[in-house]
This record gives structure tokens, C-alpha cells and sequence, in this order.
DNA sequence: GTCTATAAATTGATAGAC
DNA sequence: GTCTATCAATTTATAGAC
């Protein structure tokens, strides 16, 4: 587990992507956090955008992979929701830098890295749609609008990027179970 | 309703600080937008940041009247709670490029207007805490956390601001009632 | 209050030595 | 694969005419 120049480089840019925004971050700044020179940055990638897609192909890949594996837990579609929302949840808490680039500078990618990463977005709201239909062919969920809902669910783990900090009054641990008990008690039925 | 070209400036860069994010927003950009000279941008204000904060100023005294509206409607915790869901996510989608400014720029912010607008999110928050209190108080909700499950609530708010686009598979209303309605689900007493 | 012109600094990216 | 040095373009902001 050494941490390559690259490792450096990656985390440098994260951390000043998620500060300033990737239009407001300098070269010159993640070369400094990473404590190289400004042409070291150019190394590894051939452009700030090229950066960019690496961090946010990586967390989209990650974040997805956390998702994917929380489904896999349980054949109950409650459990797997609550599963999905605890573990997503958690995941943007822990990696907040990360998942703030991940949610917010899709905008700053060039078309073809857009389109990659717009497929696995479109997987990650598969995930979490397929279990509320399932819960709904089961009885166990009342859902009208399963898309809308299925990204209202989201929003819950996502928002947090907005604001999260490490050491503030909530852990990682504690909003994850906070919000897989939220996305639960919103999707049950109603009272008859 | 005259639009003046202080109006036609702040517009022009609402959607310029939205779609490029501030640091990565020129003022020829902007300036461009209003179909106005570079030079015509520092007329009204002084630096890009005090744009910035005329902006979020206006965004967050607008959004936490509409919070405030909505609070007032009703003295049943539940109502108000549904009211100001649903109010709150209809402004953020018909003003989501302005949402976003709002929600996604405070860090582009200098420290002291910074404190102004904390000052105003703090506000919101205790709007929605209330309701919550209230509500537990009567007995008609369940909330173990107020402080975290405020914010959840307003999340489903705010980040649509990420995605919406008008013209989308829904429409500003559609949202604001699917999200009052999945906020008071989330909130009521479980089954015993 | 609008413009043209421009100053002064910063920017993304490259050249070429080690 | 790292550095120093630098280019060419762009940037924020200002000066001064109308």
C-alpha cells in the first residue's frame, strides 16, 4: 500500500477540486498540495480535464461498487433499500471530498468523459429503482413514482457532500443509519 | 417590471456562476451574457465576489421568505412540515439555476459575507427544526434526531437543484408534492 | 452608465536539462 | 519522472473618452 506520485497527484486534485471548484482550482495549486512542480502535474495527465475524469470515473466507479454490493445482501427489498441508503450514505460521508467532485463537476467534463460517466450514473439509479419496484410487487412498499422516488431516496446520501464534515455532530456511521431509517419509513404503506 | 441593467447583469451571471460554477466563471462571460462591455460588470459592483453575494443574498433571503410563508399556514406541525417541503422544492425548481448559485457557491464567498449567509441557513433550519419539535411535542411525529433529520428533510429540497431541468419528466409542482408527501411518510409515528 | 483600450497578474501547458 | 524556465493566452480590474 505505498502512495505513488500519482496517489499524491490524484488526492492533491481532489482535495482542491472539492475546495474551489474545478473551474476555480489552479494547476499550480494541486501541484503545490502534492508538492511537486506545476509541469509534474502534466505527467500523468495530459490535461486538467483528463484529471478530472480520472477522480470522477474512480469515485463513480467506487460509489457504485458500494451500492451494487449493498443490493446483493438481502433478497428483501426493505433490507436491500436500507442496506443501499446506510452503505451510500456512509460512503459519502467518509470520502466527502471525493463525493462532492463526484456529484458537482459533471458539468466541467468534456462530452465523451460525460457520456461514460452518465451510464453509471444511470446505473446507480437502476439499482435502487429495481428494489422499489420489486418492493412494490411484494406489497411491502407504496411508491407512485418510481423514478422521482428513487431519486428522492438518493438525495438523502448525496446532500450531504453540501455540508459534511469530519469531527461535526453527526459521524459517518450514525447518519448512515439515520437515513436508511428515513428511506424506510418513507417508502412503507400507509395507514389504511 | 421594467428590467433594468443591474437586473439583466445579475440574471447574466446566475446563469453563468450556474453552469460554469464561480471560480470558473469570467467576467467577460458574464458581461457578455448582458450583452455588455468587460468594463460595464464593475459599474453595480465593485469585485466578482460581491456580485456572487448579491446573488446568494437575494437567493437566500428569497428562499427562506418562501420557508417562512409556508411555516405559517397551518398551526398542525404535519401541515406546516408538508407546506414547507413542498414549497421549498417548488422554488428550488423554478429557480434551480439560482438554487444552485445559492447551495453550491457559499465557499466562493468572502468570510464575511460568509457569516451573513450562515446567519440565513441557520434560519431555514430552525424553521423546519420547530415543526419537528412541535410535532414530536403533540405526539403526531416520530423523530429521534432533530438536527440531522432537518436536514435530511431539506436535502430532498436542495438537490434537485443538482439535476433538475425544466422541461424534464417533471414539472416543479410534480416535485413539490412528491416531496411533501415522501417528508411526512418519513416522519410519522412506525406501527406499533 | 456606457464604451475602447490596456495595465498587471495569473493561467494552462510546453521545452529542455538532469 | 522530476525540475527550472518560459510561452502564449487569458484574467480581473482600471483609466479615461463620450
Amino acid at each position: 500500500m505505498t502512495t505513488t506520485a500519482r496517489d499524491r497527484l490524484l488526492d492533491a486534485a481532489v482535495e482542491a477540486f472539492a475546495e474551489h471548484g474545478f473551474g476555480g482550482t489552479t494547476t499550480r495549486d494541486i501541484a503545490a498540495r502534492a508538492h511537486m512542480s506545476p509541469a509534474a502535474v502534466y505527467v500523468h495527465h495530459a490535461t486538467k480535464e483528463e484529471l478530472l475524469f480520472a477522480i470522477s470515473l474512480r469515485g463513480h466507479e467506487h460509489a457504485l461498487e458500494v451500492l451494487a454490493n449493498a443490493a446483493s445482501t438481502s433478497d428483501s427489498p426493505v433490507e436491500q433499500i436500507a442496506a443501499m441508503v446506510q452503505a451510500f450514505s456512509e460512503w459519502h460521508a467518509r470520502n466527502s471530498r471525493i463525493g462532492r467532485v463526484v456529484q458537482y463537476e459533471f458539468g466541467a467534463l468534456s462530452a465523451e468523459h460525460r457520456a461514460i460517466i452518465a451510464d453509471l450514473r444511470r446505473r446507480m439509479e437502476h439499482h435502487l429503482q429495481d428494489a422499489l419496484v420489486a418492493g412494490v410487487d411484494e406489497g411491502v412498499l407504496e411508491v407512485t413514482d418510481v423514478r422521482g422516488t428513487a431519486r428522492a431516496v438518493l438525495s438523502l446520501s448525496v446532500d450531504l457532500v453540501r455540508w459534511f464534515e469530519p469531527g461535526g455532530a453527526h459521524t459517518a456511521a450514525e447518519l448512515g443509519r439515520l437515513h436508511a431509517d428515513l428511506a424506510v419509513r418513507m417508502l412503507r404503506p400507509g395507514p389504511a
